[in-house]
DNA sequence: AAGATTACAATGCACCTGCATCGTAAAAGC
DNA sequence: GCTTTTACGATGCAGGTGCATTGTAATCTT
């Protein structure tokens, strides 16, 4: 069995354990035991392929990023920058399960961000990513006619971020329903990019 | 000494003392003997006042958020409409140290509030006020003239709640300075109260 | 074939956790 | 004045924590 495994799948085999339980119990809830116990293998087995339990994390902190980043990508409306801001949006909504249990995730690692440099500096790279999206689909429907010239299309897509954070959070707790979500995002999507 | 104490104003005490060490350690950092040592009082006299751990974090939720609530409240600029919900919003954002403190707080709870429904429960118990406050100050500029007529309140309302909150983590993560944050919230404000 | 390396497993250790128990001293009630 | 109640302090306990150590068997290198 030993030397002919992939060193790299199964460091993602057992983030993705990790992540099963901040899911269901948050940051607080793991533990080299019980990450260990969820992905089916012994505690040494862990650390073997993650020298202490916060590189374990920032490691999972990186590879949901990407899943989501994927995910993200992977639905993308290109018929209109409209279509692709919106659907972006929508995507990082938690309204299915997936979708929910990733907004769980985020969210727990932002708050660790908040008390602990290490994931701050984590999160902060993945950042400028979405303020440029944005900022590049707005400049587009500008030159197309499809956005009022007037628009800083950067300023706009720092209200867009943070509509699309903002929504995240109550939602997840349960404070709107599908329909008001979306329709209040429609609503300030009418105004960058109007439909008529 | 005993028998003549305030029991709230002690446990009000205690509960700050678990608020700080929410803002330097996160929830994570809580234990009783922490707190006790944070309160300066011996970790029997925290038992005495709160029978589990779990009520103590309860009651400093509870305790944060009217904190938080009279600060905002003692804010408020009444000029008009839109100066009211202006000044309710930049005094949510954490853009001095104590509001930085109280994000990280707040942020903190959230985050459990995602995977421990009875803290989601006490959330969602003070979430109404702001969507309510902030649509009545629209129709309210409506009536005036100071808002298009045919916004809808309410979902405004969602609208510029989702701004805030989603300004308040990437700020509090260093991702937007002060100037960018506000001069986005002025340039959403303008479309919701116009200024001519 | 031999030895080094890799993958995993088991266990020990010092430390921390929430909570229960027990003790004590001061004030309140009678 | 005596008992009860309240406020607090100290300590014990079972269980969990991250991590280090040790062992072992399978594979690669030579």
């Amino acid at each position: 069995m030993p030397r002919q495994v992939d060193h790299q799948a199964r460091r993602r085999q057992i983030a993705d354990a990790l992540l099963r339980i901040v899911d269901r119990e948050g940051l607080e809830g793991v533990s080299l035991r019980h990450v260990a116990a969820e992905a089916g293998v012994s505690m040494g087995s862990v650390q073997h392929y993650f020298a202490t339990k916060d590189q374990m994390m920032i490691f999972a902190l990186i590879h949901v990023h990407e899943r989501i980043y994927q995910r993200v990508n992977a639905c993308l409306d290109p018929r209109s920058p409209r279509d692709l801001v919106r659907s972006a949006i929508i995507e990082m909504l938690p309204l299915d399960d997936e979708r929910r249990t990733e907004a769980r995730i985020a969210l727990a690692f932002l708050a660790r961000s908040a008390v602990d440099p290490e994931y701050a500096a984590t999160l902060r790279e993945g950042y400028p990513y979405h303020a440029v999206f944005f900022a590049e689909q707005i400049r587009r429907a500008q030159q197309n006619g499809e956005a009022p010239a007037d628009l800083v299309p950067e300023q706009e897509a720092v209200i867009l971020f943070a509509i699309t954070q903002g929504l995240v959070n109550p939602t997840l707790i349960g404070h709107h329903t599908e329909e008001t979500v979306i329709d209040a995002l429609d609503r300030h999507l009418d105004r960058v990019f109007p439909s008529e």
